[in-house]
DNA sequence: TTAAAATATACTGATGTAGTATATAAATGA
DNA sequence: TCATTTATATACTACATCAGTATATTTTAA
């Protein structure tokens, strides 16, 4: 059903909770301020770090806080740091395809570009826009725009 | 992950092969092109008929063909009439939100329409567009950004 | 009337998700 | 130095969904 996992929904939640500067803020708060409950926020944020995209501090007055400015961390960078490498299909894996189907399946090819074009759609969209109240302004619209423009534009596409 | 089950791959895979004019194609015939098992095909060719992309006719010369000319198809209708609606996550389904976090969780709005703009950049797409060879012209590349910026250019987003 | 072919339903195993529990390590402050 | 706070790490279970398969029934053409 082309359906994020529940986990990566609540992950891009729970950092966009995280966007206020030079503040540490633990598991409790985080949980009680989205509702997810401890644990699940615990197994997350693990994540989070493992990928570096989050850092954690241990101790009395430690906490989690973004490894980078809102702004410089994209949808995309959360959705993979949970559920992997995005591809809609094994076709369109960077690693490439092992499905039982003939090597020239005939879709492989559109598939490949259609999930570059949705993949670089969430890496143009930062966290701080999210949080932005007026997300559907035109400016961060145009960037979507742009996003698939770009795609389009070049023969060879190489994301991670 | 963002990955379309492999039923939806499947019937994308089916329907291209289904491309030439008036035509019918029997389970077999389609299960031996695409290496897909006969109880799959036969599976998965039920589900797009119940839908309207496919028909069928029973009987000796019977066999499954497409509803509409492959250029009104979409690969949205496809892995619709397989996995239902495309939805990223609860909060983008048509019919409302039924997770468990609090009503304005603060990214609901944002996951509206990064959904709106995957979904139409794959209803932009036919199955026509897939089977050709040239899949990576300009003129179908034009048509993905073309979805994406009509998608930002209306406020309301209503497709279902 | 026989064979071809779709239609319809039901069953099973495998896989992955979501959620939870628990033990350990490190840092702070008293 | 000790107790408390907090992250880190691992493991486990229930559940849902997916993928694959089997089988019986209906319709049509020759």
């Amino acid at each position: 059903m082309l359906r994020i996992s529940k986990l990566s929904d609540y992950a891009v939640v729970i950092v966009s909770n995280m966007v206020s500067e030079n503040e540490r803020h633990t598991l409790d708060e985080l949980s009680q301020a989205t509702h997810i409950p401890l644990a699940t926020v615990r197994k997350l944020l693990r994540q989070l770090t493992l990928s570096g995209l989050c850092t954690g501090k241990k101790g009395a007055k430690g906490g989690y806080s973004l490894a980078f400015p809102p702004e410089e961390i994209s949808v995309l960078d959360v959705l993979q740091a949970v559920d992997g490498e995005l591809a809609l299909t094994q076709c369109a894996r960077s690693h490439g395809c092992d499905c039982s189907l003939v090597d020239d399946c005939g879709v492989k090819q559109s598939w490949q570009i259609i999930n570059s074009v949705i993949r670089d759609t969430l890496a143009r969209l930062s966290i701080a826009d999210l949080g932005s109240n007026d997300f559907d302004n035109q400016m961060i619209r145009n960037r979507l725009i742009a996003s698939a423009g770009s795609v389009a534009r070049i023969p060879a596409v190489n994301h991670v």
